[in-house]
RNA sequence: GGAGAAAUACCCAAGUCUGGUUGAAGGGACCGGUCUUGAAAACCGGGAGGUCGGAAACGGCGCGGGGGUUCGAAUCCCUCUUUCUCCGCCA
């Protein structure tokens, strides 16, 4: 959610940030906003008068009642109790006013950075840079699917019996591998100085409603039945609704958490769950990294926090790249975003991985979360990156690592975690 | 799940029984000063409070959230949420 103010004084750069990205649909919502915000003013203002007067009388009668003037008092109180049905009123139309203002401004998106490229959907990403080499071995790798079943890792058949489609089984040495990964992607950013945290599961609509915007609500999160909870689909979610109506000090900026949580998504939409193997799952888990910090930071840690992504995966032998999300294809409470995308040597390109946004306030705008400062309270800035989501982590790891006979390398940095094993091999 | 207690500003905390000069005592933090090589401590002094409207003056709202009673609610009533204590149940 943007500042109303930003409606109020520059319509048009609001206007232009729509058109940018491509949703000219919205464009006549300013010019609502605008108006209705006239309005709005116009009935608080009254209604704000004729509450003055009321208290100013009510006061009175205190007065009056304290000096035993008890007939005067009566006389005030008549007069005063007239003035209900038309504050009542005026509350009414405030009220509506205010809704239909919210409801608007819950659809405007947020002002992308002037760096974000122009494009309208995905096919306008723009590559910024990759790091190791894409290497296409001599051999051919086999899907991930194929891999993990020739090492007995993966069930999807039992998991579509319990479950249905869309859900997994992971085995033995995979299933290992697949919480080595995480526990070492949890060490790799406390390394880093964040700190670790584990976060509710489950939040309430009013988080939800926070954090993200209607589309995504309704494409990702699994509600819970009878309940007001939904099942988080990202830590991000739990973590920045964890600071919702707080005043952080400045002292305690910037708050850098890492933050572990399954995640759960219907993925409704376009691509949907058809799809072989494990890239596209309705349950996957993830370390994801949480940063709170001063509006003049933001883009600094934006930076960094990609780059600690990327690292991570260059510790693991898996080649990334960089993909600037385009203007049409950013969310609308995003201000700048990033993929990481691994090489997939078998599909011979580039896959996402991991996702890197910079919310400016519009976040903390919906949650109220702000900072103090000397000249008052300032809405903070919210990020928030991908360390590791897997089992999409785990593809990419697989077929990085994959040897011609089927066995699966294991990275130094990842063998604590696998009982010092160099190597997964085929039995 | 049952029974109690509580929620007041950035933090702690008075006020709630007995509704009205309560934007809300008192602390802490904060800012200025004395002392000190510097800091801490101690002492002295200080104003500001969240949010919305307004250029400002000022005004509205606001004492966990929502509703009600009343001319008037931090204070009375209903409801929800959260925390704590006890009991029950259970990874």
């Amino acid at each position: 959610m943007i500042d109303i103010k930003l409606i109020r004084e520059n319509k048009d750069l609001v206007k232009e940030n729509i058109r940018k990205k491509f949703q000219d649909s919205k464009l006549p919502l300013v010019d609502e906003i605008y108006d209705l915000d006239i309005k709005y003013r116009d009935a608080k203002l009254k209604g704000d008068n004729l509450r003055a007067l009321k208290n100013e009388k009510s006061s009175l009668i205190g007065l009056l009642m304290r000096e035993g003037k008890k007939d005067e008092a009566n006389a005030v109180k008549e007069e005063v109790s007239q003035y209900g049905n038309e504050i009542l009123e005026l509350e009414k139309l405030e009220e509506e006013l205010s809704l239909r203002i919210k409801e608007k401004m819950m659809v405007i998106p947020n002002i992308i950075d002037d760096s974000v490229p122009l494009g309208e959907d995905d096919s306008k990403n723009v590559e910024i840079e990759k790091f190791g080499d894409p290497i296409i071995p001599d051999f051919e790798i086999p899907h991930h699917a194929d891999i993990c079943d020739k090492l007995s890792g993966l069930d999807k058949e039992s998991a579509g019996r319990t479950s249905g489609n869309g859900f997994y089984y992971l085995m033995g040495d995979i299933a290992r591998l697949h919480s080595a990964m995480l526990s070492y992607a949890r060490d790799f950013m406390i390394d880093k100085g964040f700190t670790y945290a584990i976060p509710p599961f489950m939040i309430r609509s009013d988080v939800v409603s926070g954090v993200m915007s209607f589309e995504e609500m309704d494409a990702m999160m699994y509600k819970i039945e009878g309940e007001d909870l939904y099942l988080i689909g990202t830590s991000e979610h739990s973590m920045i609704g964890k600071f919702k109506g707080q005043i952080i000090k400045e002292s305690e900026l910037p708050i850098t958490m890492t933050s572990y949580s399954p995640c759960f998504r219907k993925e409704v939409g376009s691509h949907g769950i058809e799809e072989r193997g494990l890239y596209r799952v309705h349950q996957f888990e993830k370390q994801e990294m949480v940063v709170l910090c001063k509006p003049s930071e933001g883009m600094d840690w934006y930076n960094k926090m990609w780059q600690f992504t990327v690292e991570f995966f260059r510790s693991l032998d898996i080649p990334v790249r960089t993909l600037e999300c385009c203007s049409g294809d950013l969310a609308d409470l995003k201000v700048k975003s990033c993929d990481v995308e691994a090489w997939s040597p078998r599909q011979k390109k580039y896959f996402e991985v991991g996702s890197c946004s910079i919310l400016g306030d519009a976040q903390a705008r919906r949650l109220g979360i702000r900072m103090k400062t000397d000249k008052g309270n300032e809405y903070l800035t919210t990020l928030n990156n991908t360390v590791l989501a897997t089992p999409r982590g785990l593809i990419a790891f697989l077929e990085n690592n994959y040897n011609e006979d089927g066995s699966i390398n294991i990275p130094k940095p990842l063998r604590p975690y696998m009982g010092n094993k160099e190597i997964i091999c085929v039995k």
